[in-house]
DNA sequence: GCAAAAGTGTTATTAGTACACCCATGC
DNA sequence: GCATGGGTGTACTAATAACACTTTTGC
């Protein structure tokens, strides 16, 4: 006997995001002010014969007012508090704060992260779950670097660990392991921006982040190293 | 302003899951066969008012035909080729062995990974990611422990990894390293199953898998203080 | 006694951690 | 000349990787 793979039962489908960004309070998040002193989660629905990926670019940039420079899947959850059964697919989505930022486009606002107040349970659970992949992937990932402007300071670089990690780092180490990294490129300028020593700049090494593990290659846009790399699943043996 | 979260659109929403056990021709997924030579993965619809993920666990029991020991949501696919919009939602389930599967409740049947045919390009997808997935756990978490039994030897443990991973690994290191993880626990009995020297019998000595978030060494500071900052970053300061 | 799998240590290399002072600049 | 942030090195410890022989059993 074949089991017949029936789709019968439909869903409302939602896509949340949580947008982060860092400014001069540190790690903030996009939200819609909503009722009084709570915020929500950006949202929205994907269109028809819209890729899921694609759907949660397009809500993230009408909704912030600029191109996100990394978007990731996180979780999906189904709901069954909501009578219609709603499913919500939620992201990550990182910016870059020198970017211009329409503030008031769809009555969105940048908040520190650990000042938002999220009356919906749902909400809570996306940005907790946010806020741990993100600090998660600091350290396997160059994702810290979609938070930065094209080039940085390796101070610009450690506070910004500093401020998603919430706690301080070594500077010697983590110099001599960024540098040991080989990912960053080190530019002939420097920074003159007070009355100290001047700062090298840097900039990324190369354009392919290796975020490899948890994001599946195919969700990234990259034809040909998707290919390979399936391939190459199978293979190994 | 601010901005409805409004739910227009409805998408069928589908449960995929790749089941994945052990047998004597190494890993092993759970398939439905169809048309000539081909397969299909188990899928389901969740039901009204139930978690995505209580619905995965339903549906997996249900194709499978006895209770997997380990399930995983794994990346939701919106298909656009699909006139009607479905979202998959993949998940990963791990099964023992020794277990007793109706082979044929649900015309199911246990293949070989690498002599899976799968005619539907999101089924590949789905599958290829699941592997992924479960081959990059294997590094930091103890998630092989859900493919055995409830007690076993170092060398099942070992021949567990390399039939995930595709290739042999050094079984000093190994067992050092097993042992060092103090996840282990040896029992008195032994097991004589030839003409050879008996094996040590193991079981997991502790329920809670740490399959912790990939936190590196000097994101973490100390555990307890890690989850204070997680909290403290969403209570309102 | 021999086949078959279990079990065991050492060495070399690499990565991580802790820690404190001098340097170049603007004012 | 002093305040400010930029930049540097060393010693200790822990983790990883490579590598081959002895032990216990059934027959």
């Amino acid at each position: 006997m074949v089991f017949k793979n029936t789709i019968a039962a439909v869903s409302p489908v939602r896509i949340s995001a949580v947008p982060f960004r860092l400014g001069r309070a540190g790690l903030s998040v996009a939200v819609h002010p909503v009722g009084e002193g709570g915020q929500r989660l950006p949202a929205g629905v994907p269109a028809p014969a819209e890729w899921l990926d694609v759907a949660a670019r397009r809500i993230v940039r009408e909704r912030v007012g600029s191109h996100e420079q990394y978007l990731e899947q996180l979780y999906t959850f189904g709901d069954p508090a909501t009578e219609d059964r709603t499913v919500t697919v939620s992201y990550l989505a990182l910016f870059r704060d020198h970017e211009r930022h329409d503030e008031d486009s769809a009555g969105l606002t940048w908040m520190a992260a650990r000042e938002v107040v999220l009356p919906s349970e749902m909400d809570r659970r996306v940005l907790d779950y946010a806020l741990m992949r993100l600090r998660a992937k600091l350290g396997y990932t160059n994702i810290a670097f979609h938070l930065l402007p094209p080039t940085f300071t390796l101070s610009d670089l450690q506070l910004a660990y500093e401020a998603v990690l919430g706690h301080p780092v070594d500077k010697r180490n983590f110099r001599r392991r960024m540098i040991a990294s080989s990912i960053l490129e080190q530019l002939d300028e420097k920074r003159r921006d007070g009355s100290h020593r001047p700062a090298a700049l840097y900039r990324f090494a190369s354009r392919d982040d290796r975020e490899a593990y948890l994001t599946p290659p195919w969700a990234m846009e990259r034809p040909e190293v998707v290919a390979e790399s399936i391939a190459a699943s199978h293979d190994s043996q």
